[in-house]
DNA sequence: ATCCCTGTTTTGTATGATGAAAAATGCAAA
DNA sequence: TTTGCATTTTTCATCATACAAAACAGGGAT
């Protein structure tokens, strides 16, 4: 009574293969079994192996490119949020999606903020300083400016060593990115944004998460001000 | 990020549907054509319009249970966490990823609460005030404080009128409830965690985000402490 | 050793077939 | 007319087979 087969035959292939996948069987980066020796071993046609593989893939534990082998990917929360990815895009385009995941994202980094100012050890200080000096460095080259603005919010995302964040903070950059993409750079923000960052900074410093929290919902206020200056009503 | 170019057929009809379902010519609750249906419109075989099906459902898109018309369903946060839960529960089974998801909870939470602390109307308190009574009136009867209070902390996740946090909520409880089911449930345990609400919402009605923060955090440190000597390491 | 060519392997897709389950239909009884 | 049931029709899930095209692997020429 506890049978589950009933449902599709693919699950069961999924099940093993899931199983094989977390215990290393079948290790990172290794390719999966061809199509034909899964339906030897499984005793299963073609159409089933097949949409294993799909379920796999949209489970994050295999990487499919088309064509090539698929190939293991260890799950983690970077894999899990690669995954998500394909679905938030559904939220995205729809009404208000993208102002609730940058809310979202807001009220998350103000609490890592909070979190850094509280707790960062002296290697996060080193680090956060090492990015903003990056940053500011950057203001004239916009697309650095890009690249050094996301790594010094990175920082945040490492801070607590819970490797929920730094996943979530490579999942909201992907996402978001379109958006950010089509922003007009002027060194001009760039400068105002640094400054923010530097605020943001100096109140961790200081050891004030109240400061350090209001200045990152400034910071990110006024990037949100920017997006729908720039695309109107999102 | 988005699928590969045109690589596969099936992305091409997964495309077309996805945007028929947001444009809403395929509405919300309705069946999917059936596959000899799309195999004519998109002039493809089975074995594709099969594919694509499976992709749509893995995007949460379509709800297909086996042997049953695959369903519209209209994307959401919701379904965007229920596409990742089959992810997630991969991060589950690998070290500390209880731990992980439990501590990105209460960093959550706690952001919920000073929110809530700071700007919860009329409304939100009354809803607070109701589901603490009600979490107070089922201290004797341990399944029903479960719910209560699982409903007493869905109450944070509304008040900012994010969607993003009433459909997180519901994956935290989806995801950790294996282990929570597990555990021991006693009346002194549960008027502990009464308690525990109790001064939660006290340090809301004062408006003291600090005290409600630091009131969740006792909370839900005593509930990993729990959890912790249930199941020893997890 | 490097590069190119070639045969083999593997994937992507198409087609046809079959058993089983769901949906639709028709008919009889109340 | 409406309800309940049995029968027919669709539709799904799976299998087997086939073929083109892309990737892979090995050998030969430079």
């Amino acid at each position: 009574m506890t049978e589950k087969a009933a449902g599709r035959a693919a699950d069961q292939v999924v099940e093993a293969m899931t199983q094989r996948i977390r215990n290393g069987t079948l290790a990172d980066g290794q390719p999966l079994p061809a199509e034909r020796d899964m339906m030897t071993e499984f005793g299963i046609s073609r159409t089933v192996a097949r949409e294993a593989v799909v379920i796999l893939s949209s489970h994050g534990l295999v990487d499919a490119k088309p064509r090539f082998r698929p190939v293991v990917r260890k799950p983690g929360f970077d894999s899990a949020m690669d995954a998500a990815g394909s679905v938030v895009g559904n939220l995205l385009a729809q009404p208000d999606g993208v102002k609730n995941l940058f809310e979202s994202r807001i009220m998350i980094e103000a609490a890592l903020v909070r979190g850094a100012a509280t707790s960062a050890g002296k290697q996060d200080i080193i680090d956060l300083q090492n990015a903003l000096a990056a940053n500011g460095a950057a203001v004239e080259d916009s697309d650095r400016f890009y690249q050094t603005d996301v790594a010094f919010h990175e920082v945040f995302y490492k801070v607590s060593g819970n490797p929920v964040w730094p996943a979530l903070h490579r999942a909201y950059a992907t996402w978001l990115a379109p958006q950010w993409e089509q922003m007009p750079r002027l060194p001009d923000r760039n400068r105002e944004n640094f400054a923010a960052h530097q605020a943001i900074f100096d109140a961790i410093l200081l050891r004030d998460p109240d400061g350090a929290e209001a200045a990152l919902r400034r910071h990110l206020a006024a990037a949100w001000e920017q997006v729908h200056l720039t695309f109107g009503n999102i």
